[in-house]
RNA sequence: GGUGCCAUAGCUCAGAUGGUAGAGCAACGGACUGAAAAUCCGUGUGUCCCUAGUUCGAUUCUUGGUGGCACCA
């Protein structure tokens, strides 16, 4: 059985590195889980690997589509699935490497399968802008009175998905809510990259230097035709939006890029945190890593 | 050098005729099963510049400092 390594943490907390370390010392291949580096309109500002890493080991979920064709997470559980089986054939590890939360944690418990529905997803939004929550937020609690009780109830996204789930199936979303983990055909070890908060937010801050140096701003600016497109609500996207739109100053937008980008990392960390049992390495302990690994069974996800 | 004004949270500031203080932003904590770099919720974290007085009690009033700003030299 295959075993998937799982590389976690925050944003600019250097897992990109130690997944090509690892990739190389174990001779397979890296699949990202990183909702913003999968289109290949958007480099500079989602900090993809380099040519150079891209050229040492093969990467999947980089830059393969385009914002056209958003990937959510259901989708990428099924497409990466099927990746996973490939790659297995010919690897005995794969690694998993990316920020975003909910798609590692798509691939590896699984999500239920629910249904989605654009038609029905549009005509809810346009009740939440014609008439606000409310009305959205009272249905639910007719559709579905066990799910009313227990969601955020002054979160649009979390309301609408439900009703939207609660009106495409005929079902209450609870019913089809199981919370069980699938069962995968590889072992799981997971692992996260971190360090002093300190630290990290200067990484942050040094890295959005980086990318406004490297031509951020053009990069967002050939992006407008695409604004609304659900990719580019996107930190280091968004701020330019509003700073062409002369909502803000080009230093604000700057400023906001960076403390944006170090609350999305505290958001990564809090997800984090519910992984229990979640090892943390520093991101040059790459030896540390390798003789953890051969130190551990399979078996223990 | 002189005169005036100011000094309160990380920042910008408000405030109490004397009873140890509160806004915005930041920060911190949390939620999150198909928008997730998204979306949403919660929490004041403080030698009220220092000093000596007056007072039952001083961050508030008074004295003397220190620092900043403005104007005059």
């Amino acid at each position: 059985m295959g075993r998937l390594v799982v590389i976690q943490g925050a944003t600019a907390a250097g897992k990109s590195a130690v997944a090509v370390s690892l990739a190389t010392h174990y001779a397979c291949p890296v699949v990202s889980c990183d909702s913003r580096q999968f289109y290949r309109e958007m480099t500079i500002g989602t900090a993809v690997p380099s040519v150079d890493e891209q050229q040492a080991v093969a990467h999947y979920f980089i830059q393969d589509r385009s914002i056209n064709e958003p990937l959510t997470a259901g989708a990428y559980e099924i497409e990466a699935l099927a990746l996973l089986d490939k790659l297995f054939a010919h690897h005995s590890t794969v690694i998993l490497v990316g920020g975003s939360g909910l798609y590692a944690d798509a691939l590896v418990y699984g999500l239920d399968p629910l249904p989605t529905s654009e038609v029905i997803r549009a005509e809810l939004n346009s009740i939440y802008e014609r008439q606000g929550l409310a009305p959205l937020v009272e249905a639910l609690r007719m559709a579905d009175p066990v799910h009313y009780s227990l969601v955020d109830r002054q979160n649009p996204l979390r309301v609408i998905r439900a009703l939207e789930v609660c009106r495409a199936s005929g079902m209450p979303y609870s019913n089809l809510r199981t919370a069980r983990h699938a069962t995968r055909p590889f072992e799981v070890v997971r692992l996260a990259i971190d360090m002093p908060r300190q630290e990290l937010y200067n990484r942050i801050n040094g890295r959005v230097d980086q990318m406004i140096e490297q031509g951020l701003e053009d990069e967002v600016r050939s992006l407008i035709p695409y604004r609304d497109l659900s990719p580019l609500r996107t930190v280091g996207y968004s701020e330019f939006f509003d700073y062409f739109d002369g909502k803000i100053s080009h230093d604000t937008a700057i400023d906001k890029i960076k403390q944006n980008t170090r609350n999305y990392a505290k958001r990564q960390l809090t997800w984090l945190r519910r992984e229990g049992d979640l090892r943390y390495f520093a991101p040059h302990a790459v030896d540390e890593i390798i003789a953890w690994m051969s130190s551990i069974n399979y078996g223990n996800i």
